[in-house]
DNA sequence: AGAGTCTTCCAAAGCGCTTTGGCTTTCTCG
DNA sequence: CGAGAAAGCCAAAGCGCTTTGGAAGACTCT
């Protein structure tokens, strides 16, 4: 059923049914209810093939998807995605992940622009400057970064959390609790994300007049492994970290194992305080003694993109408005007084 | 630049640029060098909506992505969409997730296929007589199954692992080391892959005579969190079992800290065996026992699954192949004999 | 009653590609 | 040398929708 049959069965113009059916006010409520009425009763649905033809329209959002042999994509993006996929589905709008080679992003952002196949994209886990970002600004598609960039001469729209705050508030409270020497494991510190944590902890240990040891930051890709080798390589050294702030909580599995190893507790003689994206399937609160953590829902965050993104491609929302949302940190057992 | 502008520009008809740059007969070698210098030299690329339009190939495969607010999407979900998207990357093709309600991709399924939004499909997670999969089936499109359901009067292509067979076989070898009360922590046993896996523990037990309790298998959600808890109420028990068959790394780690927790431990106590799909951020010989797996890479399914859609879809593969993949059981030191 | 204004609808021109059917031109071969 | 075949190209008709530019009729107002 397409919409020439539709019209002829109605004996109206294909003009006047698609009017009808899209919300122009050149037709009478009469007849809309009458093209509505027999629209619904045959089931008809507008080609979205056609329609994309004709206004370049395709009701899909999209997302670049870096990919490789030696290309990991993190638990993090499917937290996201079910967030994201929830408030699209309320708006009908289906999301295309294209995916590229990692050091060859531009070609294929390039192609969905020039293509038309999407309404507009998101970026996550942007770095300073980030070329993605710029590209995407001259290419002037609709768009939202989830996380920040810096050092643009332009602003942008952006939905990030509090990354330094956070890590701020954690780092104050440890030092409050009399730790002296904080590690940090963090992420990869080419992402914003990461700077940002890192530039929390700094402020807070500087505010007591404290630094934070070059050997007692690391910055490493967000595996269990990984928080593990760190942990040991910290807690070996002469003048080990009596604090330790983890920018994941898959890590924080790794530095748990790593202080039990080396015949340490949490938190007597380590206090630990690690990022929480609110995974369902692992919780803070279930350690072995339940981990304090900034927490901020990744899914959420997912939910918020898709708004903001459904709200540009329908003009709802313009201008470059970044927003930033507060971290919550919650005090479990994993932080005590500095030993000593 | 599109066609008529290149056409125009070669003094050439629409027609003979278009049959030159998609490999018709008709044209002269010469005439197709010509065309296809200039189509790369103007950086021409087809306007994918009109070709959509003209051919209904969209060279893009579709997801229904179950989503509500209580829907969970698996971390495994992530691992498989790396490989799909690895190989898809390749062959220029792009995945469009349309999230749906769980509890309604029916009308979802329809409507991509209507739609002709997507040139195949793949299902994944399926139950026995899935209904998601009769319907692709006689909606007519080329999908393949990630997975196997049952009990359908007709074949499907699909791409599964030997579930039963891995499950047989860890199960054998707890068996042969004096193992008389097993304990299997599964998935949701609605799915196909925790019946395949808790038969093959049945089987296995049976061989020697033995049988699996009621009370030893458990059908839960895989989070830390429903790891933890089966354990303690499976340690619990007078009849408690001493080795333990777990469908997840995930859950393999709250099992892990029962265990820890009960004051007993892996192996000595409890043997564990696990079925890992090979997360790049969480390693089975990383556990503080290294943990014996049954192993399959989740992500070579995906690329797995990727290269046969694109084979249907360019029509190299037909028929019902379904393929079933052997498991890897690897020995590390969660197992040893029974206690006592 | 005639001019002007709405209201309501329509024919037709795109959107950019593929494909059908046919028209020249060249080649082949008895 | 002329008929038939093959090669190489083209014009035009879709694909199914939106949108432009009217047109016809109904209504208002002087």
């Amino acid at each position: 059923m397409n919409l020439k049959q539709l019209a002829h069965m109605l004996a109206l113009s294909q003009t006047t049914v698609s009017r009808a059916l899209n919300g122009y006010p050149e037709v009478n409520e009469e007849t809309r209810r009458r093209v509505m009425d027999a629209a619904k009763r045959h089931g008809y649905r507008p080609n979205p093939s056609a329609r994309r033809l004709a206004t370049g329209k395709t009701g899909m959002i999209g997302y670049v998807l870096p990919t490789g042999a030696s290309v990991d994509i993190d638990p993090h993006f499917v937290e996201f995605l079910s967030g994201l996929g929830d408030y699209a589905r309320s708006h009908e709008l289906d999301l295309v992940l294209s995916p590229a080679d990692a050091d060859d992003q531009e070609t294929t952002y390039r192609r969905i622009v020039a293509n038309r196949q999407v309404d507009a994209v998101y970026i996550s886990s942007p770095r300073p400057a980030d070329r993605r970002v710029a590209l995407v600004n001259t290419l002037g598609i609709p768009f939202i970064v989830h996380g920040r960039s810096e050092g643009f001469d332009f602003d942008y729209a952006f939905t990030d959390i509090d990354n330094e705050g956070a890590f701020h508030e954690a780092a104050r409270l440890l030092i409050q609790l009399g730790h002296r020497r904080l590690a940090l494991i963090n992420g990869d510190d080419r992402e914003t994300f990461a700077i940002h944590r890192e530039r929390g902890v700094r402020r807070a240990l500087a505010a007591s007049g404290l630094s934070l040891s070059e050997r007692h930051v690391c910055s490493v890709d967000m595996t269990e492994e990984n928080g593990y080798r760190a942990t040991r390589r910290l807690l070996e050294e002469d003048d080990a970290p009596t604090a330790i702030a983890c920018s994941s909580l898959i890590m924080a599995l790794g530095v748990v194992r790593a202080v039990r190893d080396l015949g340490l507790s949490i938190p007597g003689d380590v206090s630990l305080i690690a990022h929480d994206d609110v995974f369902p399937w692992l919780r803070p609160e279930n350690f072995s003694v339940p981990l304090s953590t900034t927490r901020s829902s990744i899914r959420l965050a997912g939910a918020r993109v898709a708004e903001r993104l459904a709200a540009r491609i329908s003009g709802l929302e313009e201008g470059a408005r970044g927003e930033v949302w507060p971290v919550d940190l919650v005090v479990r057992g994993s932080v005590a007084g500095a030993p000593g």
